[in-house]
DNA sequence: GCTACAATTGAAAATGATTATCATTATCAA
DNA sequence: TTGATAATGATAATCATTTTCAATTGTAGC
């Protein structure tokens, strides 16, 4: 992502906050920038550590407070990993995947497979009717492979 | 899954702790038998409410440390929901993904679609390299459809 | 069957993440 | 510019999970 796709981003995300009826503080402002031009997953209090030192007036608990809003609005949507923990990035148009580093959590959305036929084949076998699903898939970016080989 | 299915799950898994050098006791049993039994996704403190009634003295935190243990013979595993909670079903052979009920957590097994294709291919797109994937669906159980309709 | 020892236990306290409370501050429509 | 009120950050509360520790209990070896 350029540094321009985050400023679009960051720009919309603000736009989406003001027409939504939210107001646009500094606080929010802060953590919009951390979370909208991020390549990586991160948690609230990761996220709060980064968006301190642009406005270093910011508490956690509104960290939480705009992450909430965000998730609300779709703009970003939030991740389980294997810790547990809750991670958020930004979202993707539609309904993609994830693919995850396990070694810096840089994320990449993909358009999955078809699932359809696997889950109206679920559905007669097993009775289900499927409203939704999850696909993640773990491994190491190229960035780390490298590192990693060195 | 039939009672004599019940009863052999559970002997196995005592006798897998046994020979894996930690000692079988009332507790540990209590925790089996329910997780071994259950075919729903059952978190920790719901393990604890069923399973107190056959071994009164049980306490809250030996069940975290009994699946921790059950866990790390590979006989549970450890699923996220979109709620946060950590749940556990006792695992399968090998690799295989969960059909979750939403309504009730009836949890079922199923050996999902070959995804080697798609990780071949987000590897050369992407540059990474997959190690692991999850793939949950969510639906309603056939029970839980019935109950909806009436 | 006993014994001794270490693993296991449950109660209570500690921890860590998240949420609620509340008086103060800052946004933004008028 | 101003006023209603949404939003804030500090603090306390909550909840799930983990740690601590003295007492208990399996079990290997006799």
């Amino acid at each position: 992502m350029t540094k321009l796709d985050r400023q679009d981003r960051m720009t919309n995300w603000l736009e989406r906050l003001q027409t939504s009826g939210y107001r646009v503080t500094g606080s929010r402002r802060a953590v919009v920038e951390v979370v909208a031009g991020s390549a990586y997953l991160r948690n609230p209090m990761e996220i709060y550590r980064i968006a301190v030192q642009r406005y270093p007036g910011l508490g956690l608990v509104t960290v939480y407070r705009t992450l909430e809003k965000l998730e609300e609005l779709g703009l970003v949507e939030r991740v389980h990993l294997a810790d547990g923990c809750h991670s958020y990035i930004a979202s993707a148009q539609g309904h993609q995947h994830l693919l995850i580093c396990t070694r810096c959590n840089r994320a990449e959305h993909f358009s999955g497979d078809d699932l359809t036929p696997l889950m109206t084949e679920l559905g007669s076998d097993r009775g289900f009717t499927i409203q939704d699903h999850w696909l993640q898939l773990f491994g190491l970016c190229r960035a780390c492979q490298e590192s990693e080989a060195a």
